[in-house]
DNA sequence: TTGTAGGCGTTATCAA
DNA sequence: TTGATAACGCCTACAA
């Protein structure tokens, strides 16, 4: 009573030993009789098999994870929607982590594999330490690395380059005739806001661009921290002469880049008149925005689509070698850097 | 070598039985040496328990279920940010399913808690058919729905009344001396469809407005749908007559109301002065859009906070009565509406 | 073709 | 305090 009918309920009822139950339902060849005896037993009982327990035999479970900071960022969702419809169709479950961006986090979740109850795992962590490292290289299932992760590590790996997207996006603003690009960029000692970062300053050397400190702001890839890094640097320039001495805003990510709308229209400055924005990311929220802001696709959906089915190649190929895939950016350019008339 | 270490490898290894090990690992009272013994092979080998072994023997999988149509719909990703905290902290994984609004999915994640892979689960259906409520009430794992369900169905349900919600921004719109206020819905097979869409008539009668079939038209819950629907409408509008003779627009959700933003401007239409917008669901992107939309609050975040709450409650007393938990629906004001100036 | 029995990794009972 | 042993529900040799 306390649990559903098993193999043994059916057995019974069915007059038949809990053997020929089993393979009845797993289809292996038995008599006639006996098959309809059993399928006829298994209805009337409304019988539907025991996961755990099929999975306790088998050591699969039918199931994999995903770890990303924080499901209510756009990025992380639009690989979800990439990577459920894969996983499902091959017969998997999605069992969802948020880390909160946390180190122990994840490395907690790369340790639970050894619990057995997903049968590989996709993450993205933001900050790769060698602790981290570590936990992933001998982790007990199967693990997907989606974003950059040390040279030679040995594990399966889908990244794009965001140092050549944020490049792109650079070189639009100065194609545009803008020379004092400000920029404002998640914490650096993450993955994406190291790589963001270097590449910022990169870009003003290749474009013969002086770079100066003021013109940068750090805080983290969300809009409100991207509104307040927008509000300290307008108002130091402000403080420092005046001015706004700013033509242009890189943004880290598209969150960050929302924000910054908020703050410059509350400034009284026109995007792109005055200043245009940039973003990453290509997130949803980009596109409708007003104006919509100009931003550099990573990718995120193709990203997680790859990072599902590497792995599920995997689950079924355990030993081939570690695979790395890699995405280019491509820039979308919308009104917040060119304006209205091209729509 | 082919799984990792159990509590065999670990009594071998400490020279103790399997039940002595178990004993330790469980902290259930043990001899001192027997203890350390344990634990530092424990240690030694990196045991971590096997779960599923774990949950076959206690019945229990530490798992819940979260069963929606689409994690791309912003209300479900509100939910989810609150559902996944609150199982974390009590010791529960998620497992996500989207059934793309179909019913037949949708009895199939109901139908497979009779596999056991999940303790709970709480769903979203968007259509309730007979046949599903049937489902939800033979369920052989606790069930929480989040939105209406048959009088009388014996189900833990957290709801909102989203026909007064759709009253709030409908006298909202008359307060402003709006009179030709168009509806933009959604499928009216849906639970919420067939609410907004019988909400709208008796609001304008409730207001002294006529029902004017021209100003309404059905699409689905979706930007572009939204937008479609919008087209249909100021064209019908355009060739009956010339001039728009619609001076709002009711949306029946948020992304419709996006849609139908851009719709409108295209067509050269001000926002809030030709045409006032309002949605339903109070998602970020309706307060990031330009101009903010002007929304009903459906308490997304605090359904969805509710239902974990709820299942969790149920999964520790299962034998408790059914229990309804209400939200109130509540206007908030944006831009869409009364333009600018206010902000 | 069918049934018996052992094992997947744990927990829990019952003697010793 | 400890160790054998029996479940939990299923699959699968192996033997009949």
């Amino acid at each position: 009573m306390s649990g559903g009918p098993t193999i043994n309920t059916i057995a019974a009822r069915a007059g038949v030993s809990i053997a020929s139950v089993s393979r009845v339902l797993n289809g292996l060849p038995t008599r006639e009789e006996t098959v309809r005896k059993v399928l006829a037993a298994a209805n009337e009982l409304g019988y539907v098999p025991n996961s755990v327990a099929r999975s306790l035999k088998s050591r699969r479970t039918n199931q994999v994870a995903f770890a990303m900071a924080d499901i209510g960022n756009p990025v992380y969702l639009a690989m979800i929607r990439e990577i459920q419809p894969v996983l499902k169709a091959a017969g998997y479950r999605l069992v969802l982590h948020s880390t909160d961006a946390d180190v122990g986090d994840e490395i907690d979740v790369l340790r639970s594999l050894g619990e057995r109850y997903v049968d590989g795992l996709i993450m993205i962590p933001l900050r790769v330490t060698a602790e981290l490292v570590t936990a992933i290289t001998v982790a007990r299932a199967p693990v997907v690395v989606i974003g950059s992760v040390p040279e030679g590590t040995a594990v399966d790996n889908v990244r794009t380059d965001s140092r050549s997207g944020l490049r792109l996006a650079m070189e639009h603003l100065h194609a545009l005739g803008r020379r004092r690009i400000g920029f404002l960029n998640g914490p650096p000692d993450t993955v994406p806001g190291a790589a963001r970062g270097a590449a910022y300053i990169a870009t003003l050397a290749a474009l013969g661009l002086p770079y100066d400190p003021r013109l940068v702001e750090v805080g983290d890839f969300y809009r409100l921290e991207g509104a307040q890094a927008a509000e300290r640097l307008l108002a130091r320039l402000a403080a420092d002469g005046g001015a706004p001495g700013l033509d242009a805003l890189m943004c880290a990510n598209d969150l960050i880049a929302l924000g910054a709308l908020d703050v410059l229209r509350r400034a009284g400055l026109r995007v792109p008149e005055d200043v245009a924005v940039a973003g990453m990311d290509d997130v949803d929220l980009a596109a409708a925005a007003w104006p919509a802001v100009t931003s550099v696709s990573l990718g995120s959906a193709e990203r997680g689509k790859a990072a599902a089915e590497l792995l599920l190649d995997r689950l079924e190929n355990g030993d081939r070698a570690p695979r790395a895939v890699t995405f280019e950016p491509r820039l979308v350019i919308r009104a917040s850097t060119v304006g209205e008339e091209t729509r």
